[in-house]
DNA sequence: CGATCAAATTTGAACGATCAAACTGTGGGT
DNA sequence: ACCCACAGTTTGATCGTTCAAATTTGATCG
């Protein structure tokens, strides 16, 4: 529709090469301040932009991210990774950086995914979720050598100090410190937990918070910690039965699914204003009005964007510096 | 990291030439069946696959579609928008189109975004949504001929017919007469409407249903409407002051935030049985076991893609065959 | 004034694919 | 035997940019 504008009409306006006109945009140290302002007045005035396929053909690089699109798991948790998406778009436009989505199901099925894209140049680097034990991911990953984050740390067999596995995540176990430390001070010494069964990495982390806060002041009977799968009808049953067993001062969740399921368990036994903290400060929570920990997302995807572009910005195939491999976030509690 | 497969490296192992590689990848029906197979292996047996960068600096199309990821709002309604992109990267996929997101605050900045990424040639066509009264976007679009389609009818200015304007929506006003109708058949004649302010063009679509469908029976006085601007919050508090004054026997909500408040005030007054309908079907309706309109996003993303691309699926700058230019998705009542 | 060297700019080639046109070979009709 | 039509294949040019090397410009110095 509208008529392409090449670098050589920029260059012909500016009465310059078009070399000349590429270096003032890619290196604008090496030409002479006069041309450079008689070239930028030229692409201004003609409206000029590069053709990112032809830089990306020339330069071999695609300066595109790719992140992947969880299904709808069908859980609030949700929310926390579209802001972790969202912010880590407006991150990487800040660093003329692009963010390519893909659809997988499966980590087979993400791999091929991966391999399609990487092989036709589509992108540079991935940030991936969601680790696992025996997770074939990263190990693919390294090696082929497709540079990538992920956003939690690698609970799997590889060494978490691994300077070539960059990982971003948040310090679970100091958000529930935070909570716990709250609730001991504000509503009594029985602070219980409720969480997912051990074995999750998250879960544990964020149940050993919970623990060491715990730990030296009172004994563990009087303060229980409850474990279910997930999601808030589960939740409220199994709070229904226990809160008619124990009585407690306060309850420190792992999730903000789990808060309401025990929130409305509370409300349906008579005590709407048993404290409760919540993890992922999603809307809900914040219109039950429960205090829960914040996990701040953009400051996980400026961090993972760091990361991930070395020291020029641009996403480099390389071990990255030891030391600073990884970034762990403090999370922030949202007392309500 | 890995040594680059290149068409060539493929036409020497299967010895034809490039173009006849490059035919049987793009245009398998010109070559004989029989060279078809030997490249095919050669294919296999490398591992190539086409440099997409060369591919679109060549053909002059990205085959990429843009998609502005909105800021996070705050509201349980951003789940459908989440759900329609995760649908829309997977059917994307499925017509070999990549999903390319950017981020943006105002429409200016969109508009700015958009600029960019089209003279880059980084995408073909972007999707929009949430268009609203005098929308500068649609105008900007059709006069720069980037093809688009926009999730939500135009109530804005232009003609909701023009076929130069394609868009699918969610078909509000039936999905409020589904949950009327349902209310109306198995709680009682007294089905009230909670809203938004007259004004949005989507609440007005879904308020329409219930009136069109309470009308014929009752007295609007046995019926009442009630708006609150959004928030789980505010609902909770307008509708619990209103049950004090009216007796109804069900209420139509055009949200799920809307119904959740209304859930909370009717369990507040002693009511938790009152039937409230939603509209998203998100998770937290689910878990507190109130019925919702779900509006089928899968369904809405593949409308789009089918509309943007043509008949032979690729994305084209023309208007689209009259009488297709939109789809409307008839949602479902999930009862609970 | 010519030599020297760094800074600034230009030129030719290349990235990997597809398009358009030219070229083969094969079979049929007259 | 000739020409023609046509399916199948190859050749040369091209998309718009950046890299690498070559070239020009300009200042400095003996």
């Amino acid at each position: 529709m509208t008529e392409a504008v090449t670098i050589d009409d920029v260059a012909r306006q500016a009465g310059v090469s078009r070399q000349t006109v590429s270096n003032v945009l890619n290196a604008p140290q090496v030409v002479r301040e006069s041309t450079r302002q008689r070239v930028m007045q030229a692409v201004e005035q003609l409206g000029y932009s590069p053709n990112s396929s032809a830089r990306r053909l020339r330069t071999r690089r695609s300066s595109t991210i790719g992140v992947r699109l969880d299904a709808y798991a069908g859980g609030i948790s949700g929310v926390v990774l579209d802001r972790f998406v969202h912010a880590l778009t407006e991150r990487a436009g800040a660093r003329r950086l692009r963010v390519l989505l893909y659809a997988a199901r499966t980590p087979e099925d993400e791999i091929s995914r991966w391999d399609e894209l990487m092989r036709g140049g589509d992108v540079d680097a991935v940030v991936i979720s969601g680790t696992f034990h025996g997770d074939p991911r990263t190990g693919w990953l390294l090696g082929r050598g497709l540079p990538f984050v992920s956003f939690g740390r690698p609970w799997g067999a590889d060494d978490i100090d691994d300077p070539a596995h960059l990982w971003v995540d948040v310090d679970g176990a100091a958000g529930t410190r935070a909570a716990t430390t709250h609730a001991l001070e504000t509503a009594g010494p029985r602070v219980a937990f409720l969480g997912w069964p051990t074995g999750s990495g998250t879960g544990d982390d964020r149940e050993r918070g919970w623990r060491e806060t715990i730990g030296p002041r009172a004994g563990s009977a009087s303060a229980p910690r409850w474990a279910v799968q997930e999601g808030i009808a589960e939740a409220r049953e199994l709070v229904g039965r226990e809160l008619a067993r124990h009585e407690i001062d306060a309850l420190v969740c792992a999730s903000d699914s789990l808060a309401v399921g025990a929130h409305l368990a509370a409300a349906d036994l008579g005590r709407p204003h048993l404290p409760i903290v919540g993890f992922d400060n999603t809307p809900v929570v914040e219109a039950l009005g429960l205090s829960s920990v914040e996990q701040l997302p953009e400051q996980v995807a400026a961090a993972a964007i760091d990361l991930i572009t070395g020291p020029g910005g641009e996403i480099e195939a390389r071990a990255a510096t030891p030391g600073a491999a990884h970034a762990l976030i403090v999370p922030r509690l949202i007392v309500r």
